[in-house]
DNA sequence: AATTTTCCTG
DNA sequence: CAGGAAAATT
């Protein structure tokens, strides 16, 4: 679901859990649950963006700065987000991965990291590029299962 | 004040 | 992922 909305409403959350009886410990629990995705997901782009700038994609273009399919940092997102590969990741989510790579190194490079709260720009970025999620995921057989072995 | 987000840690 | 503290938002 992640791959879809980065910042949903904990209100439009709660919608995909029809058999969930919310109080404020599930819901904070759920919110929390997104919370680390983002949390991970900025990490992982703040971290491939440092490395790029380090490795230098210099030399005149900044083309260089693709996220695709093939690529380490979608390896890693698409392992922790589909840990068994059940859902296909939109090209949208890959978009929105390689936007925020590029943000993130557009801003260290220019410096701007140095800044207290350099990231909250790019987080208001990133929140704009919310689509809506299918209602595949309302389905029972759909779960966000995040550790089920079987 | 209550809810939500972020930073830090395990 | 989860728990907690602090900050930000409403």
């Amino acid at each position: 679901m992640f791959f879809y909305t980065r910042y949903p409403s904990s209100n439009t959350l709660k919608t995909y859990f029809p058999d969930v009886k919310f109080n404020r410990c599930i819901t904070s629990q759920l919110i929390k649950w997104f919370s680390n995705f983002r949390e991970f997901f900025y990490i992982q782009m703040e971290r491939f963006a440092r490395q790029a700038v380090r490795e230098g994609v210099m030399g005149g273009g900044e083309a260089e700065l693709r996220l695709r399919r093939d690529s380490e940092l979608y390896r890693i997102l698409n392992l922790h987000y589909n840990k068994s590969n059940d859902y296909h990741v939109p090209d949208r989510f890959v978009e929105i991965s390689e936007l925020a790579l590029r943000e993130f190194f557009t801003a260290i490079q220019a410096g701007r990291d140095a800044d207290p709260c350099w990231k909250k720009s790019i987080y208001k970025i990133i929140c704009k590029l919310d689509s809506p999620v299918p209602d595949s995921f309302r389905l029972p057989g759909c779960p966000t299962d995040t550790h089920s072995t079987g």
